[in-house]
DNA sequence: ACTCTGCCAAGAGGA
């Protein structure tokens, strides 16, 4: 039987007594109950203030009307979003509205609920029943209620398509645990091989580490996307989430994950295990809150409001006093014109600024600069980024310097080792006094992800300042967050590279994919400052870029930066190795005039014909291309037998199918770097191939009309081309990737001399 | 027509 414990005052309210009804029918489904009708025990309610207790009945009535209640929420909760004859979209249905004053003044949600009953009421042309409380909107404007309600459509559109893609936590009870694995998010019938005491354990949710290995076979399966820092789930046959736990370490023969539980002392440990994939939701509830702390009435999200919804035009101070100047001098020395320039707007700015960071132009450094002057000026800084890995790459710099203290907020598990010791967990670990938690979390500088600040620590606290990292890639509304907190911010990225993901296409046609940093950079740009020169391509690739997207403005940071070439000191050697073959010597060629290569199969018709085998998995509808596959393999092999080592390489490609496939064909060497465009953003290397993958056979029906793929968007072709130092090499089929505008353009952009075309008959493969 | 990251939870109290 259930015992609630509630530590204020009695009150035996409708909430609690539900709460221990809904206790004791889970408890009853555990013991094998099936029908509701079956008696329970009901449990019991305790208030620890008073000493109040009392049996709560769980007979027939009670479940039922928690049942019917339930299935109401879930009519509103699931009845999808719908789309006019004239192609306007509308969420479902609202619940009928609560008229009852007293009520309604007290309720927390009472701005967002006001916002959209007045869009209902109009838009049915309607008169409200009862006199909607209107002085709760005073503060808004019909845009900022338009901006209220596109944003939350858009939301519910992303929400209802990941639900529709991602599978459901309810699969792990309706979905047999061998079907589950074959999908790729479950390894069954493990067994532990031991559960020992965690050696570090900085909270109770990682007490325990346990030790699976596969029960009946020697590996674990391969195809699984399961990754270190992934929630997850441990079930038996019998029982569902015996624990819950992390994924610390993952190998081909065994997993390790920590958790709060000790599944040794179970009786049941000689049971077998599946550990499924916690796909966590909430991001979207934490969207919704941002939006919802837009909308609030204070001065704060006032400000707010006026800066991103109505566009106000940012204001600007004089610069900097120069016996300021002096003293930050040795922080700035070491930067370029432009950096400096992008540094003194953001410190002069009252609102915002916008700093635009081209490929390879030391936006990690600026940021690191950044900090540190604002530390120097006594304020305090916010240092977000959408993603765990951008934020700890600015920390990794800036910890070099030594000279800023910082603290990081996150999840442990996401976060880079070498941070570690900076995290919350490790510099509250012995702490015992509210002063001493209060000394860790008031330090000038503390860095998050874009969702996780809104840490209890944080929300008391208001920052000099908010920079946000990679702020092109991130969605609107998760910005909105950090900048709640901020008095100002400003915002790195570049809008010409990759944008946020998002998975609806209505969603996205309605702009759901514009950034802040894209929304703010229509407003003036005196607002914006571009960082040009850059310290990664060479003169080539970095004329490619600029033809291609960045219309001249990107230049090369030094001479020696321009006119870096490939370094392969064993080429000789293999010279008389490859001599029946002259296109891959001709490819792999180092020096400046061979910088860039487009390697052309469009005329390998029959070859091709035979590399493309039929894949197993008829249902994955992504592309791949062995030929490609094969062909940047063996330009790989060259380039190492040439002297360049194999972790200087990278493979990329547009498709994950395609880079699955790379990575099983290039498992004798794991250092070459495969992976998708998206995932490599951020990253360089030496020598870069990139498979196009697209190629269309004979007879094979080409994209509808006006449909917009992954190949469409420039963006990705940018960030793909632009992660090479001094080695590009792009291979596609022309014929094909010729109707796809942004390969177009970078064919047209190309000298002869950079294409090779490969020719059936006269190169062999 | 296929790109992918992020999020510790639950409760008391005020009106």
């Amino acid at each position: 039987m259930p015992l609630e414990l509630k530590t204020g005052r009695s009150s035996f309210s409708a909430e609690h007594k539900g709460q221990v009804t809904l206790y004791s029918m889970m408890m009853n489904q555990q013991n094998g109950e099936r029908k509701v009708t079956d008696g329970s025990p009901g449990g019991l309610l305790l208030y620890l203030k008073d000493g109040a207790i009392q049996h709560v009945p769980a007979g027939h009535n009670e479940k039922q009307g928690l049942v019917q209640l339930r299935n109401e929420m879930v009519k509103y909760l699931t009845s999808p979003t719908t789309t006019s004859e004239k192609g306007e979209i509308s969420e479902g249905p609202l619940p009928t509205r609560i008229d009852r004053v007293n009520q309604c003044n007290s309720c927390p949600l009472r701005v967002e609920c006001t916002i959209y009953q007045i869009a209902e009421d109009s838009a049915n042309e309607t008169t409200p029943s009862m006199p909607l409380p209107l002085e709760s909107v005073e503060h808004l404007t019909s845009a900022h209620q338009n901006y209220f309600l596109h944003w939350s459509k858009m939301l519910r559109l992303e929400f209802e398509e990941s639900q529709a893609r991602s599978r459901s936590i309810s699969d792990i009870w309706c979905i047999d645990p061998l079907d589950r694995e074959a999908q790729g998010y479950c390894i069954s019938f493990l067994q532990v091989e031991n559960c020992l005491a965690s050696q570090n354990p900085t909270s109770e949710l990682n007490q325990y580490s346990i030790k699976l290995v596969p029960a009946n076979r020697i590996h674990l399966p391969t195809r699984i996307s399961l990754q270190r820092g992934d929630s997850v789930v441990l079930s038996t046959d019998k029982e569902v989430a015996v624990a819950t736990g992390c994924l610390v370490d993952i190998s081909t023969s065994s997993v390790t994950v920590s958790t709060d539980r000790n599944v040794h002392n179970w009786d049941r440990n000689f049971e077998v295990l599946h550990l499924d994939k916690m796909e966590y939701q909430g991001g979207q509830t934490l969207l919704y809150a941002n939006l919802s702390r837009l909308m609030a009435n204070n001065a704060n999200a006032a400000k707010l409001r006026e800066l991103v919804i109505d566009l106000k035009l940012p204001v600007f101070k004089a610069g900097l006093p120069k016996s300021l100047l002096e003293v930050l001098w040795p922080v700035l020395r070491p930067l370029n014109a432009f950096q400096r320039r992008a540094v003194l707007k953001a410190l002069t700015c009252e609102d915002y600024c916008l700093i635009n960071g081209l490929p390879g132009t030391g936006k990690t450094s600026l940021i690191v600069a950044l900090i540190r002057l604002a530390v120097r000026l006594g304020q305090s800084v916010l240092l977000t980024s959408y993603t765990h890995s951008a934020v700890d790459n600015v920390l990794l710099k800036l910890c070099q310097f030594n000279d800023v203290e910082f603290l990081r907020i996150g999840r442990e598990h996401r976060t880079h080792p070498s941070i570690l010791p900076y995290s919350a967990e490790t510099k509250t670990k012995n702490c015992h006094t509210v002063e001493e938690l209060e000394t860790v979390y008031s330090v000038p500088v503390i860095a998050a992800t874009c969702l996780s600040v809104g840490h209890p620590a944080l929300i008391r606290r208001k920052f000099d300042l908010c920079i946000v990292d990679e702020a092109a890639q991130a969605l609107q509304l998760a910005v909105l967050g950090p900048l709640t907190a901020a008095k100002k911010f400003v915002l790195v990225g570049d809008p010409l590279q990759l944008p946020p993901v998002v998975q609806s296409r209505t969603a996205k046609s309605l702009g759901m994919d514009e950034s802040l940093f894209v929304r703010l950079s229509r407003v003036t740009p005196k607002a914006s400052e571009t960082l040009k020169l850059q310290y990664r391509m060479c003169g080539p690739v970095n004329a490619l870029a600029n033809k291609l997207t960045y219309g001249g403005e990107l230049e090369c940071g030094s001479e020696v930066i321009e006119q870096a070439t490939l370094q392969l000191p064993s080429l000789t050697s293999i010279e008389q190795e490859y001599a029946d073959r002259p296109w891959l010597l001709s490819v792999i060629k180092p020096g400046l005039r061979h910088a860039v290569v487009f390697l052309d199969t469009s005329l390998l018709g029959a070859i091709k014909a035979n590399h493309s085998e039929i894949d197993s998995d008829e249902s994955n509808k992504s592309p791949i291309n062995h030929l490609e596959a094969k062909l940047a393999l063996l330009i790989v092999k060259t380039l190492r037998g040439s002297g360049l080592p194999y972790d200087q390489m990278g493979i990329i490609a547009p498709y994950q199918s395609q880079v699955q496939h790379l990575k099983q064909a290039a498992v004798e060497m794991p250092e070459v770097e495969i992976n998708t465009v998206d995932q490599y953003q951020g990253r360089d290397k030496e020598a870069i191939i990139y498979s196009c993958t697209k190629s269309e056979r004979d007879g094979e029906s080409t994209v509808a009309e006006g449909t917009q793929t992954i190949l469409h968007d420039i963006r990705r072709l940018t960030v793909a081309l632009t992660r090479a130092k001094h080695k590009l090499i792009v291979i596609g089929d022309s014929q094909t990737l010729q109707s796809f505008p942004p390969f177009a353009k970078l064919l047209a952009s190309l000298e002869a001399s950079q294409r090779y075309q490969l020719c059936p008959g006269r190169d062999q493969i």
